[in-house]
DNA sequence: CGCGCATATTGAAACGTTTCAAACTTCGCT
DNA sequence: AGCGAAGTTTGAAACGTTTCAATATGCGCG
């Protein structure tokens, strides 16, 4: 910048100016600074600019693991909202460890970003530190999930509703003995996917049995443990629906091992609708999560405080989409436990 | 700092010692000002201290994009590593764009990262940038793919060795009209996964007309359509080698809508070892490509260029493996184009 | 022609660190 | 006790910006 301010023979003080527009300057000067700026090819320091404005022009995104293939959706609808208002976004992973979660806001913090997206860690306990953040003057918007204790902006699908309307349609199959393998309970959205559930199948008069309800890690390994479990019981569950794909997946990999048929012998449904499904065999049928707009709307929303907006923080909910493919299909009747014209009903699924 | 360095009673400059034991201490001292920094809950300022060193502690990383499910893991590779030595990683979207690759390189380099991995975007004309970066005391090391003219460090796989390896496992199974679906031919790993192809069919002596080469980019939109296009050739190749997974599944998607049934009617091999190949149907025989080593290593290799290692740039290769699954099986016996001992050899490996 | 006003331009302080030379202590020796 | 060396501590400059008060310039008008 002093190159600059030398080479046209200005201050460095009007160099700033005709970068930033801050104030009048005449035409000539303007130019033999723009000329001195390319001929240069200078960028000014991000440093020295946000030490001087204690503010950078940065998103720091937190989220538990790139490696899970829902999560990438959601960053490209950040990034890309992000862009076209010319902030850079900084992610971590934070392995799903508060801990780690902890360490990257802090360090995050000491740069300076002008806003935070989070998607909570399984047993994130980051309202103390986030509301420190808050308060610090970078606004946050949580995706996903609601971390216990934080009252900001979260945006999430709606969780609920699309479990529940997954239920409704085993039901509709004929299903009447349900299992689910639920995500891990200190998380907002698998409690909501479990809600959901038992919603519809209470309103079916349906009773689940307790280990009907396997817990697991939203991951294909400890889903195909809890399918494993599920698949010895009995009676058998004739459907299973999975809290995410990823323990679909590892539902469906049970089901196969354990010489079972999908979805003769067993139903299974997903919740994601994460790109594979379609190919799976059989195809697997999931609530679809919009990842990326989870993304790019709660991006929109964190430029909106920062442009100022003091509105009053909000759950924002986006729709979900049953995708119905072949993972489903009515039971095998069995008269036990399946009234009459329920079976009829089966029927007419069947030729569907 | 200041407000720590008045409540231990001891100047800024002995607070910095203390915090970096650039200096020692006596111990009544460095313990009033360790005392201060708890009490403080203080995070000294990334940016101050970036601007004074001038060099942060974050690594930049520049992606085609992260929707992209191999990139993940090798975004993975290097957070890890990354992180295990308390550096941050900023990753950023090229969407495939060389505009935007520039433009974030750029804006990257004002941030002072301490060095740069980079995934070059196709038609990447970034050497010339990338040099200057580099020249500007940042090193780089480029991953997966080496963009014409950089002479420093790359970390791939070994591509050709790769597509060499499946290509002979579809000789050996008695296919003798291949094709295959190539990416992007400014990519070095597309060009290098083409070559072990032609390697493996020159060495066969099968002469592979031309029209039998598709090009297409890498996702599974233009791998479907270039599988189109060759199962409407006649004679219809017995065998596709799809150089990555995505166009893999674009093509058992245009296998599936042409009613033709995979591996009976054609084979498929993929390319990358994706997670879900396990999970399609038929489960896609694939060339493993360890996405996470190639991040890690690449991380390495620039931890010790930053610490100072000059050793001559180098060209990493990391092993690839073929993955046998069932998408690959012996053609339909055609007595015109297969010799009879063949013939034999093709029912031995139906048989397994 | 000179006054005052509006508009341009400048210089210096400030942001939060590190670092370097200088000043101050301590301590062992003679 | 006094000297020097080694070890501590300090103050101030520097990193690259922005910003604000102060100064300089141009201009219309009487």
């Amino acid at each position: 910048m002093r190159q600059i301010a030398k080479r046209a023979g200005v201050s460095i003080g009007t160099v700033s100016h005709v970068i930033n527009g801050t104030a009048g300057v005449r035409d000539n000067l303007r130019q033999r600074v723009l000329e001195a700026i390319r001929h240069l090819n200078y960028q000014p320091s991000q440093l020295g600019r946000g030490l001087r404005r204690s503010r950078t022009s940065m998103l720091g995104m937190i989220i538990p693991d790139v490696t899970n293939p829902f999560f990438p959706a959601v960053v490209r609808g950040v990034e890309d909202i992000a862009y076209s208002r010319s902030y850079r976004v900084v992610l971590c992973n934070t392995d799903n460890d508060p801990a780690k979660e902890i360490a990257y806001l802090n360090q995050l913090e000491s740069y300076r970003p002008v806003g935070l997206l989070l998607i909570p860690a399984a047993e994130s306990r980051i309202s103390g530190p986030l509301k420190k953040l808050a308060a610090s003057g970078a606004p946050v918007v949580c995706i996903d999930r609601q971390p216990p204790g934080w009252r900001g902006d979260v945006v999430m699908a709606a969780n609920e509703e699309g479990t529940y309307n997954a239920t409704r349609h085993l039901l509709r199959m004929g299903h009447r003995c349900l299992a689910v393998i639920t995500g891990p309970q200190h998380l907002s959205n698998a409690v909501e996917r479990l809600k959901g559930f038992l919603r519809a199948t209470e309103e079916a008069s349906i009773a689940v049995e307790p280990e009907y309800i396997q817990p697991a890690r939203f991951d294909r390994h400890t889903g195909y443990q809890a399918a494993m479990r599920l698949l010895r019981m009995l009676p058998r569950p004739t459907a299973i629906l999975a809290c995410n794909d990823m323990m679909a997946l590892g539902t469906l990999q049970a089901v196969r091992e354990s010489n079972l048929r999908c979805p003769e012998d067993i139903s299974i449904v997903g919740f994601d609708n994460l790109e594979f499904t379609e190919f799976t065999f059989p195809a697997l049928t999931t609530v679809h999560q919009p990842g990326y707009q989870l993304g790019a709307t709660a991006a929109r929303r964190l430029l909106e405080r920062i442009d100022g907006s003091s509105a009053r923080p909000r759950k924002i909910f986006l729709q979900t989409e049953l995708k119905t493919r072949n993972s489903v299909a009515a039971p095998q009747v069995r008269t036990s436990d399946v009234q009459p014209e329920i079976a009829k009903h089966h029927a007419v699924a069947a030729l569907e």
